[in-house]
Formats: C-alpha cells, sequence, structure tokens
DNA sequence: CCTACCGATCGGTAGG
DNA sequence: CCTACCGATCGGTAGG
C-alpha cells in the first residue's frame, strides 16, 4: 500500500510542472535546476528528480506541460470567443496578446525562450519544441486561409503572425519600448484584415 | 619590459572575443566558460580571465564585439552595396539576410540569442542588448521614413522588418521548414516595397 | 600568464 | 521520498 494516493501523487507532479515552467520560462529549461526546484515545492532533490528519468526526460515533460496551457489560453480561448462578429483567427490574435502581455508564463512566451535557447542544439528537446511551431503554424494557416483568395496566403500569414508574435514578446520582456504593443497591433490587424483591438 | 608587445596582447583579445562570439551564439552568454574558451585558445583558465574584470564584463566586452561585426556585416556592406537601382534599404535588407543565412555567426544572430537569454534579467548586460535594438530599430526606421508618405510609418516598417529577421533567424536554425527564406523574402519585399530578391 | 587552490553547485546514484 | 554521497565543473583568487 503506497503512503501516498495516486491522486496526490499526480497533485504534486502538476505543482512540480508548473513551477517548473514559470522558472524556464524566466531562466531557460537549461536553467532549471532539480535542487531549486525542489527547494520551492517543499521536495529534496532526489525526491523530485524521482518523478522524472533524467534532466532531459523533465524537460520534454515541462514542454509537453507548457503546450497545455499554451493551448488552454491561446486555443481554446480563441474558439470559445469567437462569434458573428469575430471571426476565429481574430479572437484567437487576441488570446494569443493577452498570453504574451498579462503574461501568462512569468518570462513571457515558454516557446520563444525555449527555442532560442534549444535551435543549435540537436536532440529529443529541440524536436519537441520544433514540432509545437509546427503544429501552430499549421494550425494558424488553416484558420487565416479560409477566407483567402490565393493559395499559400494561410501560410504567409502564419508566418508574419508568429514573426509579429515573437517580436512583440521580446521587445516587452526586454523594456524600454512603449510603442511595442501599439505597434504589434497594427501589424496583426493588418496582416489577418481585421481590426485587432477590441 | 613587457613580455608581450601591445599589439600581441590586442591580437590575443580580438581572438579570444571572435571565439566567444561565436560560442556564444550557440550556447549563449552564459554558457561562456573561462576554461572552455581558454583550452579553446591555447590559454590557462587563469589567462584568459585576466582579460576581465568578471565574467559580465567579459559578456560585455563581447556584446561589443558582436556589434562590430553585425554593423560591418550589415550596415557597411548594405552602404557599400547601395546604388542608383537598389535603395538603401534594400541593399541593407539583403545584408542582413546574408548575416542570418550564411550565417556570420555560427549560431545565427547573436543578438537575437542574446536577447532572449537576458530579457528578463535585469543588469549591465540586458542593457547593452536593448540598446543595440534601439539603435538597430532607429536606424532602419530612419532609412524606411525617406520615402514613406505617412509619419511613423519609418517605425512601423522598421518593426514589422526586425520581427520578420527574427522569425526567420529563429526558423532557420530550429531546422525542418523548407518555405522559412522564401516565406521571409515574400514577407520584406511587401514591407519595403521593394523586391528584395536579386 | 601560469599552477594550485577555494567554496558552491551541478546531475545523478546508492541505500534505505 | 529521504540522507548522503560521487565526480565534474563553475567563477574567482592567491601567489609567483
Amino acid at each position: 500500500m503506497p503512503k501516498r494516493t495516486l491522486d496526490q501523487v499526480r497533485e504534486t507532479r502538476e505543482t512540480v510542472l508548473r513551477r517548473s515552467a514559470d522558472v524556464a520560462s524566466v531562466n531557460g529549461l537549461d536553467g532549471l535546476s532539480f535542487s531549486q526546484i525542489a527547494a520551492e515545492v517543499g521536495l529534496s532533490k532526489s525526491g523530485l528528480a524521482g518523478y522524472f528519468e533524467s534532466k532531459t526526460d523533465w524537460q520534454l515533460a515541462v514542454i509537453g506541460y507548457a503546450r497545455s496551457v499554451f493551448r488552454e489560453s491561446v486555443i481554446d480561448i480563441g474558439r470559445e470567443s469567437s462569434n458573428v462578429n469575430t471571426p476565429l483567427i481574430v479572437s484567437t490574435c487576441r488570446a494569443w496578446l493577452d498570453y504574451i502581455e498579462l503574461p501568462v508564463f512569468p518570462g513571457g512566451c515558454f516557446f520563444a525562450a525555449a527555442a532560442a535557447e534549444f535551435d543549435d542544439r540537436e536532440g529529443v528537446v529541440r524536436d519537441a519544441i520544433r514540432g509545437t511551431y509546427a503544429q501552430l503554424r499549421k494550425y494558424i494557416a488553416a484558420l487565416a486561409g479560409r477566407d483567402a483568395d490565393e493559395k499559400g496566403a494561410g501560410e504567409q500569414t502564419a508566418f508574419e503572425l508568429i514573426a509579429v508574435m515573437i517580436y512583440l514578446n521580446q521587445s516587452l520582456r526586454l523594456g524600454g519600448d512603449h510603442q511595442t504593443g501599439s505597434m504589434a497591433r497594427r501589424s496583426i490587424s493588418r496582416i489577418i484584415g481585421h481590426p485587432v483591438d477590441k
């Protein structure tokens, strides 16, 4: 008979992953250390490490968790707030702006940070980040391609939208630029052909 | 009488900074370690550390060196290759694309990597990176504003250009996307109102 | 510019 | 899930 129920284990794991994703959004996925996160969630270093096979396995689990946060904060909210006056691409861009500007993760967009950190290192972590971006590009391209004239216009729109979102995120995190928000909104409105301001 | 001439010291320092910038473009500015770079340039760890007051001072020197590389590779080449058929904004974008795609630094754009790494950490390193972006934005906005109708159009153009360049860089480094180059060129051509392909 | 060292921290494991 | 340990590496410094 286990000392902790399966639900308790699941809850601890959830707490660990949430805290890990928050820290990784600021310090990077390599900036995660077992000892630091363990202290923050009230475990011993080895107690925490026991939840994962290795640091890489831990990083993959954190990426999976961050993906679920992005899905809930951007994709799902975008779907729920679309209506007859608000096409899905517009409501999704609004949820996306909120995700970046709130920000949902304390270090801003988790995937912008993770991509820059791992984009030159081969391995399963980079593969997971690449897959996340590929899936996002495909989803946004499908939304944008619905009311497009030319073939390939959806892909082009998705490329430009992601570019603006990444630079908006970087500029907000770096600080010192008070025009960023309005310039990003002007670009997004032009790219999707619809005002993005509420 | 010093054992090494001032020119030799300057040459060693140049070698150290070039190698440091190359490594930092891949592993990040925090990924630099005295022992690793020292071994690569044939110095002892303390021999290398003696060139700088601290690791932070070293990172600032590397940023300054990377700035000179960007200036020579993008700003200066852009100026030299402008002519009656090629506005400065166009030739600069072409040099910029080369800087990213060659790539000049083995890890792609040094400043895209540095910004993502330090954008959440207060201090002189972040300040230096922010200043570099601010200067670039101002320069590009001035180029783009020359033949613009509206006021503020130059700033908007600079914002969108940098966004596309950053995402082009990220997508190339992450790999697996064969459309990136042509999509970036299509965006850039539209943003500056002039075909960027040679 | 070198060797030799400092304390701190890392990921990981042994053993319970 | 804990304590206690491993070898490796870090930035930095003492002393020459």
